[in-house]
DNA sequence: TATGAATGAGGTTTCATTCAT
DNA sequence: TATGAATGAAACCTCATTCAT
């Protein structure tokens, strides 16, 4: 009975939705490569098989397509850091569940954390319009209030130092991050694959000690 | 007398170092307004009083201009973190004056920091010259080396956890950074200016204290 | 039925044959009043009533366009050469074909002839990319070896002089288009246009006849 | 007692003119090297151990600088035909020695004979002023009337072909200079550097056999 | 006369974006 | 909806020329 009662209007929003993310798949491909400046809409076209016109049916221009990207990590970070607030761990298992979190998505696709990165930095910044950044201050504040949520706990299970659960939630997060794409330059740097996931679980675990009482 | 009567040759000398230094301050600022790619070399000529085309005398082509601002803070960092090192005090406190170094950079120049961490991002790395980015091995080497020997310090003094002490170094150097950058981004997000110093000094505290024993 | 259901991209691959073509053309109009230097892509732009971005989608660059002009006089230079040598006529009937040939291309377009001859200057080589360079040395030797045989063959037969055939080949050759491109000149000076053909056509000859023995 | 009575304005004219010949040697130098386009002020400056402002002190412009080489020239080759024309030796002789002359020069400095010969191309005619003009054609008048005129005599004499002696004269001047500008292309295209001088020799000789008669 | 730092017009080229088909 | 040829603004960079010293 499946797709008998999914109306025309139904279709075609799905079939849109798919060629969307064929676009993002192929720009993530291609930004991934080239970085921001270098990729070329061309490029990306060409990658999903597609004509540089067709692009802009579904993303208005070159910085929203890359700026969706991103988005899209933090959608997925919102998700994930959810799974972990609702299970019935101990704080200190959250966190070290946290440090997993950024782990695996750095494991799917370090250039896209990377991305996440840079979307914070200045000059992305100041080239998106106010929609975008609206949409980028939600998922950021829904995933960073669950995580402020787990540090409140935390700290008034006398488990974390006492300090205030936003800063410390701020300072995981940055730290999570910032030593993610640290380790990732090093990488590129000096051509060394297999130490960055190590390095990172002894980065993480010394975050998650530095929080703890005592 | 010395002094008295400078050559000519090293007037000039002097000269060119003073052009060259305020070319540098006003890419600085461009550069940290627009970004580096949406700087542009006629906009950083106007704000040096100058002609685009004497930006070509003193830099070879807007990479390296660019590339010369993180160069000098990386030169900085060298100079900062050597004295640190050679102080007579113990290996915590050192790791302690390490903090108030990049704080003090920070606090010299927010964007220039940035600019050192987007300089290790892949995008850059990627166009730059096999000279500069030599120069650029070269310090990074040396501050991080002698960070390596105080964390080696701390190991053999039963003080720090018992980890690779180049890992280690790499863990405080990425977190420092890359603490810096995320809460940078936070700032201009929110726009809020005063939380930042606070939070870097409790973030730095926090993995201060992760990598000791205990 | 051929030709009734072109496919389209038979189609488009005329009509992008038609607009190269149409390029060209305008090229060798703004090169030939101004000179390779002075003209500039933008003048060449308007001249095909097209916009500056693309020239860029058929030629690589300036050089490239250029350049493009020559070897198209070089093909057909080819073409026709090998068109006198298949003929079933004697061989001092052939070098005078030869002439007509030079004549004939002069008479089409002269410009043409001459960036034919500039190609040669060690100016223009220098700036070659080395495909370009073998393609050009491709349909200068494949013209060169037709005329050689020619002239072998009238070595052999005692007809002409005996000298090596490649000298004297490529001193046909010289004279050939040495006289065309000074000429061309005394007639820029002088503005005289009808004295050119006549001058040529008796230069032509008087070289015809000092290859000849006795 | 050389010196002593020669006027400070003399001395002044004379100095200024070894400057202006040390200039000259320097922008032949680089011109050949470089070709007309991407020779640099500057290259010529410091190929003369001046500053770029000098050069114009003593020339107006790029364009007259590398003019000046062409009239320097042409100035060498009317004096030489002239001696020429003055020797007591029959018309047959003073063509050989005619054809002696251009290798002399191109021996001398091949570049700057091609030189003089781009200079009657359309391209570098178009941008010179009229005074230039002018003593060009002042030149080039000279020698080609000295050249005529023995073309005038072998014809009376019946040595030569019957046509217009100008014509003659054009045709014999421009197979010269025709052939060594495509000969010396062969050799920079081949790299062969000895076969250039016997193939002159060869082709002035053929032509030379070209317009006497029978 | 000599300098050489500075100029700035003007060139080539790229590429995000549009629009007729 | 999809195309992709065409656009044209805007960037980087060069270098002949000037001018204060």
């Amino acid at each position: 009975m499946m797709g008998f009662d999914m109306g025309i209007y139904e279709r075609k929003q799905r079939e849109r939705e798919q060629r969307k993310s064929e676009i993002l798949d192929a720009a993530r491909k291609v930004f991934s490569e080239k970085g921001l400046h270098t990729a070329t809409m061309e490029k990306i076209a060409s990658e999903a098989e597609l004509s540089p016109g067709t692009l802009y049916l579904y993303f208005k221009n070159k910085e929203e397509l890359h700026t969706s990207l991103s988005i899209e990590i933090l959608k997925r970070l919102v998700k994930e850091v959810h799974k972990v607030v609702k299970l019935d761990i101990s704080v200190e298992e959250k966190i070290e569940k946290f440090m997993d979190v950024f782990i695996e998505i750095y494991d799917y696709d370090s250039n896209i954390l990377i991305n996440l990165f840079h979307l914070q930095s200045g000059e992305t910044l100041m080239n998106l319009s106010d929609d975008v950044l609206k949409e980028i201050k939600k998922y950021s504040t829904q995933s960073h209030r669950a995580i402020v949520d787990v540090i409140r706990q935390g700290i008034e299970q006398g488990i974390f130092i006492d300090e205030h659960p936003v800063a410390l939630a701020d300072i995981l997060w940055a730290s999570y991050a910032g030593i993610v794409l640290w380790v990732d330059s090093k990488r590129l740097l000096n051509n060394k694959k297999d130490f960055v996931k190590s390095t990172l679980r002894t980065a993480f675990s010394i975050i998650g000690k530095g929080i703890k009482k005592v």
